[in-house]
DNA sequence: CCGAGTGATGATATAGTGTAACCTTCTGCA
DNA sequence: TGCAGAAGGTTACACTATATCATCACTCGG
């Protein structure tokens, strides 16, 4: 069970149906909200959607500039406490090594996650391997090490960039 | 192979003799720079030793607050561009999830690594451990991913920290 | 309806992190 | 000596993030 499945594929080609994932994402966001007792206002929503705009980790100022063309000139604060909240309901990941935030397609699981980011299309793929879960949480104990939270980005390049589709 | 070797331990208790860590630190620093044929200059050596004052992982801006007692003043560029030589030869490694930087204990092998980071008292161990390694590349190529680079960094408690010595 | 309490957002200011571009100095070498 | 390239200095700025206080909106009891 470690590979995503395969209506879950680990990285999209240019012709998907994008507006499908957003339109889950935000269906899940929904959910989870409900589910909790949060609010999911206006604002979470938009920046949801943002968020959700591409399969690439967005920075917190692209989110700020995006918000100004609608939402009329946002301001820092604005931005990263609807992200803290978004995080924190599992409905975005921050990508620490890139300074940027990606949608999470399972949100509300408290799953422990590993990121694929491909240097080439900037996409990022969400995996929730277990054995790599398991192997970490091995060595983590072997140091007596407590472990409260792994972070695990992978760079590289995507299979689809790595063998592109012939254009003619 | 996994565990870190007895005569390096994951996290260092308060009386271990610090002044042996970094002598040896700036003695294999040395070895790597001259087989390289790059230059160990003084400035290096000094940022490199201010790394290695603790086993914790130091922040640029800090760095460069500690240069200026001894050296005048240092600008942010000097600092970046000293730690991304020593990040080129090995000799540190940068932690992206505090934006930090800690000395690598075995430079020069090119080797992958994972590091626990302690929250309660800050150390940083790394580790090398194969079976994580070879967890991830396996995921990885499970989808079809070209890895190039990993970046693990384990948060939580060191056993130190979780069984604290008695005091009396 | 009113007012208190709470959560969400707005606004200001500033702290912290990192880099571009250009210049000067140093080092090794012909 | 004079050159080439590496190293370091300087200025200026871009990007990332947070503290703090003010305001707004909604809800609940009176």
């Amino acid at each position: 069970m470690d590979a995503p499945p395969a209506d879950r594929p680990a990285f999209h080609d240019g012709r998907h149906a994008h507006q499908g994932c957003v339109a889950d994402a935000l269906a899940r966001a929904e959910d989870v909200c409900r589910q909790r007792g949060a609010r999911l206002t206006p604002l979470r929503r938009r920046v949801l959607e943002l968020v959700w705009d591409s399969h690439r980790a967005v920075k917190a100022y692209d989110l700020l500039a995006a918000l100004g063309e609608t939402a009329g000139a946002a301001k820092p604060p604005t931005v990263y406490r609807t992200l803290e909240f978004l995080m924190e309901h599992g409905l975005v990941h921050r990508i620490d090594s890139l300074n940027a935030f990606v949608g999470c397609p399972q949100p509300g699981e408290g799953h422990s996650a590993q990121f694929l980011i491909c240097g080439d299309c900037g996409e990022v793929s969400e995996m929730n391997a277990a054995s790599i879960d398991r192997a970490v949480a091995d060595r983590a104990a072997d140091s007596g090490f407590a472990l409260s939270r792994a972070i695990i980005e992978l760079h590289g390049k995507c299979s689809q960039c790595a063998t592109p589709p012939q254009s003619g």
